[in-house]
DNA sequence: CCGTTTCAGTGAAACGGTTCAAGACGGCGT
DNA sequence: ACGCCGTCTTGAACCGTTTCACTGAAACGG
């Protein structure tokens, strides 16, 4: 037993009241019993400092008041700033977040998702890292999933906010062949083979569609190894002259390697990112990326999954968000320097 | 109810094994009874896919397996970093982490500990806003509280980890000072009045001992309100040569307000930030900050935690953290443009 | 061979709420 | 006066575990 004074119970505030406890247990929530009745239990509940215990609770109702959250990896800021802000917007509708870092594992990210399913959360919050994985499927019947980013293959779910990748792609590169960069990296983010997301194929079909030579790495979120990803390809024999980075986390180890190698951003290499991060209009120069809205995708996911654990069977929804490409001075034409 | 699908039971295990529940919940944990029942029982647990209801457990125990995580605000990316790696340090520990947003006021911290109480969190990692609220040696009486970065006021929390701000403090003053800065200003953190925060106390001693002007302003954690408030400062009349930032993410806004005016860092402004986020050396130049050990901090305060929720009495501990002054190239001697 | 520990295992009482089925009561129409 | 209905209220079952107090049997010492 925790060291803590014991807490008030319904019955004490029964028998306070004097009347049942069915009666307070509905008189809290305004259901079932008069107005009178209502008041004095309030009263004397108030007076004991009677807080409900949120366990019993859960176990008598079915309902933790508990949205899991799992993303690819918290080391990308995006998705920290997401977590973040999600759980705020959960808090503010009356439930905790329980935030979950999948390490861009896809076998890591459906262990975690059925650890808080067997954790009673009342739904789920999805940035799959494998949207294509069946998993999805089946965990979307055993509670409501809203999916962030990518469709899940044939799931379900409940609500979709999804990214219109294949314009936002198609825009980066684009606005880089536009500006005569012909030679591009691409660095995509780790986990499922390329395959699986959708962005990274379109990549392919752009590519091949402006005749660009585009070379494809992979670049794990953490700043210090995305750095180093970034290093080893700008040391290569032919180095591109532009790089697309699918997060912007991973732009900012693009700028960190130029650095250290002497290049400069835009003159000796173009570099765009995906998320537009607050921080990437700290950087100098500002990081070209794009804005998908996130302040109204969380909301939008939150009232999604929130909507959902309600009583009433919601119908399901999908929004599309539309790329904003945000120019920053991070792009140039090649060799301008 | 939730649409999923029914969970096995506990009770159900017992029957298709043939003990009385009691000693399969005994069993799987592997105490009070002998080889066999245990080996039998998990096996049978094991083929009817049977988990244990953590809402029941929870009811039943008195353990949760939750612990709190209350900072000032989220929107500070050091501390986003921070709730992400106590999450997963937590997680590798078998507890899921409660990660609140206290937006930098003190009255929403306390409201969202009590909160997270009520929630019946097993323990509570707190970076307080204001230390010396009382309101943390009543909290710490009901439940474990490990406190990051200041002393508690006369609280008996379980653990504790903080940071030798005076000497921080000290020599981030003589640093510049020792460059020729003499006119310097300080961007404290939002929150509690100056004089609650003991680092932002020792300010005044160090600027007085050294003959400092020094000029104290509040940022925001937000990046756009702390660029904001660096603006402000830049374009007053007598600006100061350098800024010392209570957070790397209000130096951000103070890279973010110089570039906009046209400062040159280090030659027209000296930047010296806190935190030492991996942020701080992408910048160009790098910024000039404190490394406090935030992975061993986390550790440690989980460490902590997660033993004070264990059986046994735990000793309280203290660990104190000396400032680790990382030179980036964000400081120079003023004027020298 | 008997009394006393030990050990495995059991039944039932918590834990603190929600919710269901049924009871009490008063008012209404006939 | 009677039956009926709707509104409040209640006792008790239930949610799925843990844990306490206890039993029966085996092990042990003398």
């Amino acid at each position: 037993m925790s060291p803590g004074a014991k807490r008030v119970t319904i019955r004490e505030v029964a028998d306070a009241a004097g009347v049942s406890q069915a009666a307070v247990s509905y008189a809290l929530r305004g259901i079932n019993v008069s107005e009178e009745t209502q008041e004095r239990v309030r009263k004397v509940a108030e007076d004991l400092g009677y807080e409900a215990n949120p366990i019993a609770r859960a176990l008598a109702s079915g309902r933790t008041g508990m949205v899991g959250i799992v993303g690819p990896s918290l080391e990308d800021l995006w998705q920290q700033r997401f977590a973040a802000e999600a759980g705020r917007a959960l808090l503010a509708r009356d439930h905790f977040a329980l935030i979950v870092d999948a390490g861009g594992d896809p076998d890591r990210q459906r262990m975690l998702a059925t650890q808080l399913r067997d954790q009673q959360v009342d739904g789920l919050i999805v940035s799959p890292v494998n949207p294509s994985d069946e998993f999805w499927t089946e965990i979307a019947k055993a509670l409501p999933v809203v999916s962030i980013g990518d469709a899940l293959a044939g799931a379900s779910v409940v609500g979709e906010v999804l990214f219109d990748n294949r314009t936002g792609v198609a825009q980066a590169l684009e606005h880089l062949h536009g500006l005569g960069h012909r030679r591009i990296a691409v660095l995509r983010r780790p986990g499922s083979p390329t395959t699986d997301r959708p962005a990274e194929v379109f990549v392919g079909d752009e590519a091949e569609r402006l005749g660009l030579d585009v070379l494809v790495l992979t670049a794990p979120y953490d700043l210090g190894q995305a750095t180093a990803a970034a290093r080893e390809m700008l040391s290569s024999d032919r180095t591109p002259t532009a790089a697309f980075c699918f997060s912007d986390s991973i732009a900012y180890g693009v700028y960190a390697a130029a650095r250290e190698l002497g290049l400069v951003i835009p003159d000796d290499l173009s570099v765009v990112g995906y998320d537009n991060h607050p921080m990437s209009a700290v950087l100098a120069p500002r990081l070209t990326t794009f804005d998908w809205r996130s302040e109204w995708l969380v909301r939008k996911a939150v009232d999604m999954v929130v909507e959902a654990i309600g009583p009433q069977r919601p119908q399901r929804r999908r929004f599309v968000i539309e790329p904003d490409l945000h120019e920053g001075g991070s792009t140039a034409p090649p060799g301008s320097s």
